[in-house]
DNA sequence: AAATAAGATGAATCATGATTCACTACTTAA
DNA sequence: TTAAGTAGTGAATCATGATTCATCTTATTT
């Protein structure tokens, strides 16, 4: 025998395997997961192709990482805003200006997570995240039937009506910063997306509530 | 000279055209634009698999034209329903029931117009399609807000969200018959199918309207 | 029937991009 | 230093499915 793995080379391995997720996610935040191809991948972590199969089986499986890794923050993040102490009409509208300022901020990874196709495996995945959306307006949802703030509906269709909702309105091919990618003003001004998410707000208060909302 | 394109020729050739676009829409129908490979398409109609090059640039015009076509028939029924006489919110519930009527009964179909990944030109083509939809209810909404009988709101962000409710319930990734395709019970009863469409209704109403609605 | 223009055929070609693998370069333990 | 194992390399291979094209058929006119 000659030769065993050791703290080092295991740390280096780790610290590459690590570089190639950071650079897939990179490329994804950029151009989706489209632009993500392996070769582009390897060169931008700087690793030959080969390498990536050294630490991932597939693509499908290091997109798989790469997309549950970003989804998993985004999901806890508006899972925060849900869990806030408050009224569940607070609690739903900070979840939407949650979601909201987050996909405004970064359109191409929130389309990579919410809608871009990819492979069985990344949209199986999917599923499971627009489901954890779902799961998370569903429980609020009862709360608010529960205490008597909101009517009695049908808590399954609500939950995912909002989910569809915030795709379309932000992410969807008729959000507004849509495909028009190349020329032109891309973001929008702060004062015309706040106005934008009140409006998507508002929507969806009236929605669940079934009475009419102010801001 | 010896030969020229004739009546009955260009009828023949017209004929087998229109048979190439029916096999492709019935692939289509039963297995989305992923299962209408060329080779299938042609098998399918008959033809070889070269052939279909003489009646379409490219596979991707044969889709445009299919989806066009497909495309056409679904707007047309909902513009009816939207386009009848009564108040704006009887005329939107009539909409979100066509809609929800057709889409469950071909929800391939419906989910490879609304969502399914094709290529550039179609995905193109989809974009005027749901913007179909968004126009259609930014009219009625117009219309709505300006006699008073809703309150004023986002035109542009409330049809959107109401495409974005409808996507997102019956077709997208958290609908109900969604993509358990193989094992079980696929389709509802009409009981369900109505109680389902019913209180999507109800949220749409809600939401635009601002006032709890009871069907 | 013969000549000629179209049309139809489907196997071969192309394009794309993931995956493999023969080879080189390191690391470690003796 | 050397033997032995492990990791890295990137060009070659593979897989898939659209597209082409040499060849065969069919239709039309004379």
């Amino acid at each position: 025998m000659a030769y065993r793995e050791t703290e080092k080379t295991k740390a280096k391995k780790a610290e590459i395997r690590e570089r190639i997720l950071l650079a897939a996610h990179s490329l994804v935040v950029k151009g989706g997961f489209r632009e993500a191809s392996v070769s582009a991948i390897a060169k931008q972590a700087g690793v030959a192709t080969g390498s990536v199969y050294s630490h991932f089986p597939s693509k499908s499986d290091l997109f798989s990482e790469v997309f549950r890794s970003a989804t998993e923050r985004e999901v806890n993040k508006v899972a925060e805003a849900v869990h806030q102490d408050g009224s569940v009409t607070k609690r739903l509208v900070a979840a939407v200006y949650c979601f909201s300022k987050r996909a405004l901020k970064s359109p191409r990874l929130a389309w990579a997570l919410i809608a871009e196709p990819v492979d069985p495996q990344v949209d199986a995945d999917r599923l499971l995240y627009r489901h954890a959306y779902a799961e998370l307006f569903e429980a609020l949802l009862e709360e608010g039937i529960h205490s008597g703030e909101l009517p009695l509906q049908s808590k399954s269709v609500s939950a995912a009506a909002l989910v569809g909702i915030m795709a379309e309105t932000l992410v969807g091919p008729l959000s507004p910063p849509s495909r028009r990618e190349l020329h032109d003003n891309a973001t929008p001004s702060i004062l015309d997306e706040d106005k934008l998410i009140d409006s998507i707000a508002r929507f969806c208060v009236q929605a669940v509530t079934g009475k009419e909302h102010r801001l």
